[in-house]
DNA sequence: CGAAGAATTGAGGTTAATCAACGAGGGTGG
DNA sequence: CCACCCTCGTTGATTAACCTCAATTCTTCG
């Protein structure tokens, strides 16, 4: 936890600056609720638990990302980091005087919100398959931020376990196991070790994710 | 922060007042997003369509709500009412130069954020059974509005078909109706007519829906 | 009354969950 | 270094939940 490395909100200082190795709980259920936190690199995940055991992991939030927003006292859901993370941490007492920065809150809870009603739509709506796909797809979406169109294949590394992956999509491991399998038999995906990188023929992926992306 | 019945925000004077009956879009998929909307009365529903046909609702909205808030161009959803429905239309040119209303609109954001936070967690990770629990419990809590904590009986008419329920759930409108048939045969709900109010024992629900409520 | 839309119920099929076995790394300690 | 263990992933067999298809009833409205 090192002070002093200025980080910048469109332009402006703030922010204290804290490093996360991976796996590591950031806000836990429960916590008061009295910092937002920015994301500065790495990626975080955000999830529910039920008394019973079964979780939800709702958010993959990347760069620029903002987390431990909420309209109550206390946080109602985990972040957890996935990766090696850079996080900035912003009191609220001090936010709630810098109505500057409200734009910026707004239009990244307004992303967030586009991408909770897609994965509301993944949640309800798609198949095992289908819900794999997108999920392969984004990934490689988001770490490939092409400008100039998409190349039709790409390389990515997936950083979750199996596990995690059905928590994100609604299912269990074994389905997402299977998943996978079936889209390494269709050619659509290759990897040899599943902790290392994967190939993806992205035009191939594209119709399976049950998905219209213009 | 919550009030009123004239169209305004934070004491501000502002939006363009529009009344709508029930079942009609206000918002398609592909509209310019030209303004910001807020519900003065009644209910809004938003969804999106697969092209194969399938509907995903995501999101139930009622008075004091705002939608129509996107990042992008166009919008990605439909908005249509559920009620009749009075809303507040603010142009999008007009609110940006009234940051005034940024604290109240993060503040709405938040709590949406939160309500697909549980809807994500209900759609992964919940049976039909405390789906539709959960659905009803919602509904009674937010007719019924209680300070001096909930009663254990509520009545509360229910304003979707089965298969707006359904889209909305995550389910099939067959499965919908199998689950109030087995609530209502385990005595937890009653109603004669489908249309007329349903008794709904809240005490009951609650251990239903896979959730804990303090 | 008749037609159309909504809800209910039943029978049968399909998808994904569950239960279970096995294999491939990656640490740890002898 | 190797044996052991532990986690993670893969795959197979079976089960259960939900979907699909279909028939029937209820409700409203012209």
């Amino acid at each position: 936890m090192e002070l002093n490395t200025s980080t910048h909100i469109d332009g402006k200082v703030a922010g204290r600056p804290m490093e996360v190795p991976p796996r590591t709980v950031i806000i836990d259920e429960g916590d008061p609720a009295r910092a937002v936190y920015r994301i500065q690199s790495g990626h975080v995940m955000l999830s529910k638990l039920l008394p019973d055991g079964r979780r939800q992991i709702f958010e993959l939030l990347g760069p620029g990302s903002i987390f431990g927003v909420t309209p109550h006292e206390r946080h109602d859901s985990v972040a957890e980091s996935l990766t090696d993370t850079r996080i900035s941490i912003f009191e609220r007492s001090i936010l709630e005087r810098m109505p500057s920065f409200d734009n910026y809150i707004v239009h990244r809870l307004e992303i967030q919100i586009c991408a909770l009603h897609d994965h509301a739509v993944l949640l309800g709506r798609k198949t095992a398959t289908e819900r794999v796909s997108t999920y392969i797809l984004n990934l490689a979406h988001s770490t490939h931020e092409n400008e100039n169109g998409p190349p039709p294949q790409a390389l990515v590394i997936v950083p979750m376990t199996r596990s995690e992956i059905a928590d994100y999509l609604g299912l269990t491991l074994e389905t997402v196991s299977r998943a996978f399998s079936r889209l390494k038999r269709l050619g659509v995906i290759s990897y040899e070790r599943h902790d290392g990188p994967m190939r993806v023929a992205l035009d191939r992926l594209g119709p399976l994710t049950g998905t219209y992306w213009t």
